[in-house]
DNA sequence: TTGTTTTAAGTGTCAAAACATTTAAGTTTG
DNA sequence: CAAACTTAAATGTTTTGACACTTAAAACAA
């Protein structure tokens, strides 16, 4: 649906407003389908996120810094969030050997493991359950629209 | 920057996971400016978007089911923002004439002078702090991809 | 060395989101 | 009409985000 029959606008909407909303709202509208998708597995989508970076970086793992740099939402409080994961038994965490400042975040076997499930279930017939209606050249396009807007 | 720096991501993202983590991550961007913006008024960016619904469906006004339906992020609580704008005399809320289970919400007149207000700092040089560097043509693009993402 | 500054991580606190539940008024159906 | 159902708004509770502050270690400068 269009945004402004989702939002229920009268009027017709100034270009730049029209995509800042759209941005804002599609946003919103991935973060409600993620967090419906990762309930089953207990993990919100700060947690996947982090999850998903540790894999990345995995074996060596990251500081809680390093982490925080690389997440979506960097106002997220990256110490509490690992302690969570921590508790779950899908990350690690051990002291750094030379600064004895920083500590060393990994993935567990259980956090890969559960990654793996997530994906499974994400893929369920064949395709992705977000945007099947875009091609490449679109999502590429998008992609790049997106990176001119923060300019 | 692109998505990839910003990031810190080392391998190369499939397209759709890169329009995909694009739009959180701008969005994200988004609504920190906004709240930088926001802040010396002393609005979150949820409260300013339901201070806009208002504003757009004066001097009528607005049930919280019709605002709540009107929002970027549909999983606000309506009732509550709505009584923080009315303790800050920005809103008025008034029991319906029919049906005694609904409130009518209306922005105030302090509520206009505010957004009056917010528009003239956002607009400080004459056009808007962010996108500058789109065309009307790629803002039209751009909304229309979200659109198509969506479906 | 010693005092200052910077950096990494953790913590405290308050507001907001998430989600279920409750209350009350309206609607429908037997 | 009365009971069951639905809808509108508010509230309760737990978790998370926002953001300042603290602690501890490292780097630096006099």
């Amino acid at each position: 649906m269009k945004l402004e029959q989702e939002l229920k606008s009268t009027k017709p909407m100034p270009a730049r407003q029209r995509a800042t909303l759209n941005i804002l709202f599609t946003a919103s509208w991935l973060d409600c389908a993620m967090t419906r998708q990762l309930r089953p597995f207990s993990l919100t989508p700060p947690q996947y996120n982090i999850l998903r970076i540790l894999n990345g970086s995995a074996p060596k793992g990251l500081s809680v810094l390093d982490i925080k740099s690389r997440m979506l939402d960097r106002s997220s409080n990256v110490s509490r969030l690992v302690e969570k994961l921590r508790l779950a038994d899908l990350a690690e965490r051990v002291p750094h050997g030379k600064d004895r400042r920083m500590v060393v975040v990994t993935i567990s076997e259980k956090g890969k493991k559960m990654l793996a499930d997530i994906e499974q279930a994400r893929f369920m017939d064949g395709n992705d359950v977000v945007a099947p209606k875009l091609s490449e050249a679109e999502l590429l396009e998008l992609a790049h629209l997106l990176d001119k807007f923060r300019e």
